[in-house]
DNA sequence: ATAAACTTTCAATAATATTTGAAAGTTCAA
DNA sequence: TTGAACTTTCAAATATTATTGAAAGTTTAT
């Protein structure tokens, strides 16, 4: 397979993968980009490749550096913002799960913390608590799960579930 | 909280966590209600309650089926389908992961095969086979520990995992 | 202070996804 | 068969989300 070819399939599934996870896709996009890239890309080298304007290119850019994924990186002598992204994996992992748990699971724990207190004893009532302290386990299950591995560095967490298979 | 209020968040945050991870905020509705429910429910009766029309209705209720969360229950003498959804949260999570391993990651694994492969010596070629290498060993680690996830059956995971801490 | 180089904002537009509802299709009892 | 009861389809309408690009804002060298 040619490099070309390759490169953009990469970023394609890339931007797909990202838009059936929360993310849009040219986030997604600028992101892997930036993984396989060997320097820094400024927005014009981001807007150009990726054929976007410079307005979406600066927002998904900042989307980015919200959710701890790219970085910005001054080139002595040089106006212009470079940008960045981590390319390790591990820490990608960490950072998206650090950052889905703050911003999904954490608001659902709190709901459900509210209304599996709902108060009543009809059946409807009694089935809906029910049903909502057994999402309440799991969620806090899910929680646990996603905290070892945010707080595991490296590849700890895989090398144990893998002894476990 | 008064039962009615509760019910209200609570589907109304079901669809939005929903939406959030590529299901479609109606569908993520209707599993929210049908897990509640004391008793399988109708197209009508879904119609009604979530304010949607007949079109909406069927096709999401199909949807659910795709993913094994619902299924059809045939009242004697009756003509109507009725549908009511597995209430077991771990099945729920185990059928969720099956299905968004099949349809997301079981793909880029096998992206991630091709593209690997690509050839060349370029700095650029070599850094691109770096990157996609790591993703490649990512993805089948995750992939092994959603197997893990998916084989075990009840709390077996969640229990194992929770030793860990 | 000025102006060039650069970044950010945001209203307008475009693209995408969801929903509707009426028509077509199916099933079944009589 | 027929027609009533029910389900499914899908083109059109609506709602949601992403993108553009020009104007406004910022920074820095002189």
């Amino acid at each position: 397979m040619k490099y070309s070819e390759a490169k953009e399939k990469y970023i394609q599934a890339w931007g797909t993968l990202g838009s059936s996870w929360g993310v849009n896709r040219t986030m997604a996009q600028i992101h892997a980009l930036l993984m396989i890239s060997t320097v820094p890309l400024s927005t014009e080298e981001l807007m150009e490749e990726l054929k976007i304007s410079r307005g979406n290119t600066n927002m998904n850019v900042r989307a980015l550096m919200d959710w701890g994924l790219a970085e910005k990186v001054l080139v002595p002598g040089e106006r212009k913002e470079y940008f960045k992204a981590d390319k390790n994996i591990m820490n990608i992992g960490v950072q998206v799960a650090k950052e889905r748990k703050r911003r999904e699971l954490d608001p659902i724990i709190k709901l459900l913390n509210d209304i599996t207190l709902v108060e009543g004893d009809t059946a409807e009532v009694k089935e809906f608590r029910k049903v909502t302290k057994d999402l309440q386990k799991f969620a806090t299950q899910t929680e646990s799960v996603l905290d070892l591995f945010i707080k595991s560095n490296q590849n700890w967490f895989f090398k144990i579930l893998g002894k476990l298979r």
